[in-house]
DNA sequence: CGGGGTCTTTGATCAGGATCAAGCCCGTGC
DNA sequence: GCACGGGCTTGATCCTGATCAAAGACCCCG
């Protein structure tokens, strides 16, 4: 089934052996028979740790299915989610040696992963996947902003709103849907990888989705499963302006 | 007198007609007469702004000179910097109509610009300035990374610190000298500037640097030069592990 | 030299979120 | 059925950094 993610030019990946929803955002677009040549699958559970910081970087690939995390590590153990990694992002860059974070996997997840070597030597030899590289880690750079953004100036309950808003539209845009009131999801993310993720607590999380809940501005069925009854209400609780959306 | 930064191949810019003491990073490596063809150098006075968010963009070009600052605003008028541009920096980016950050001079700016049209059609036909634009991104986005772990997870006194780590290691990159004990520097930035890279008030940021003072981690001589007496004192201030150092 | 403005420092108080500490919900295995 | 454990929620208290307020330091310009 095809597929297309707006503001990325994927496309679907009829090659790809297994059934996924989701796309492989170079094997597609690339149409490179030398990508099916060294490319194979890989699945992790969730909690395995893909890759760990400072360890030599082993994999390159990207994100078929699941949702995986980019994080680092304080000296006392305080830790920060600085990327969040879903269907179609990619995962390593090439000509780098070492890993520059922890990469785990949040829920089961599947990638279409390269051999590095190869990976890299193809990158020599075919610059327009560099082209599209390109593309992809400026998308990653306007997240990463939005999302300091997000860490610096916002307050927990927006935090809380801003995150919701931005699985919403991811998912929406998975399911090529648009985004409106009454829209249902289903949380990737733990209560603690949340708070990674914010620069919060545990506890403040929790607190904070129940005010919204309180407030009926989300509605929760269990513990995972989110309606959003009035998504211009979800949008004014999350701080930001106008339409200046979190990217990504 | 040539320039050597040590994360990035900037080389020295010979045919720039101005003086100054930075890189150019495209002119110099690039090698390219037709970047000579379609480029200028503009001058903004600290506090001026070189571009608005959401405003159609119109400038890509390199910071030659000075410290400029990207930053995004709440619709309540809270402020936070995203990104801070020292010369070598890259500002502004092919093939996107408008601006995503405001860009404002934090010092006098000298940039090195190119019309973006001519610019545009010229990294079709040349694709290794891409492959240049792709390093200069990702050493972009570590940045970033590193930059929300220090938004998320650190105190105030531990952002402090971190901040006058970067500045003094992009300073002695600078001047091909290593940091060490004993260096000394003047911040390029505004106590406001401080508080808005940081996610602080300027209250918080003003006690912190007393507070660093009083406890001779930093000596300082008026209120913009620095000299750190023990630079691994300071490096133990910061709450970073052994050397997961912050990039850029 | 003085005056006004901007930037910075310092003080007093307040509040948002962290921390510490139980308890709850729900799936799992015995 | 029941105990166990992991993830989640809720409560009480504390503390870091924001806010409100005022006074110094510095600078440009007459």
């Amino acid at each position: 089934m095809p597929q297309t993610a707006p503001t990325r030019t994927a496309q679907s990946c009829p090659q790809c052996p297994i059934r996924h929803s989701a796309v492989c955002s170079l094997c597609g677009p690339s149409e490179l028979a030398e990508l099916d040549a060294i490319k194979t699958y890989q699945t992790f559970q969730a909690g395995d740790v893909i890759a760990w910081a400072g360890e030599p970087q082993t994999i390159v690939g990207s994100v078929v299915s699941g949702v995986a995390t980019l994080s680092r590590t304080l000296a006392d153990g305080r830790r920060q989610m600085v990327g969040l990694l879903l269907p179609s992002d990619f995962i390593g860059r090439s000509r780098t040696q070492v890993a520059p974070y922890d990469v785990t996997a949040a829920t089961e997840v599947t990638l279409c992963t390269f051999r590095k070597r190869a990976f890299d030597e193809m990158l020599d030899r075919t610059m327009h996947i560099e082209r599209r590289l390109l593309q992809m880690t400026l998308d990653e750079l306007d997240a990463a902003r939005e999302w300091m953004l997000l860490l610096g100036r916002k307050t927990a309950r927006e935090k809380i709103a801003s995150l919701l808003v931005i699985v919403a539209r991811r998912d929406a845009a998975l399911h090529r849907r648009e985004v409106g009131n009454g829209v249902s999801f289903r949380l990737p993310l733990t209560r603690e990888a949340m708070a990674d993720y914010l620069g919060l607590t545990i506890e403040t999380v929790s607190r904070q989705i129940s005010a919204l809940r309180k407030a009926g501005v989300v509605e929760m069925h269990g513990t995972r499963d989110v309606t959003i009854p009035d998504f211009g209400r979800l949008l004014d609780e999350s701080g930001d302006d106008a339409d200046g959306g979190i990217v990504s």
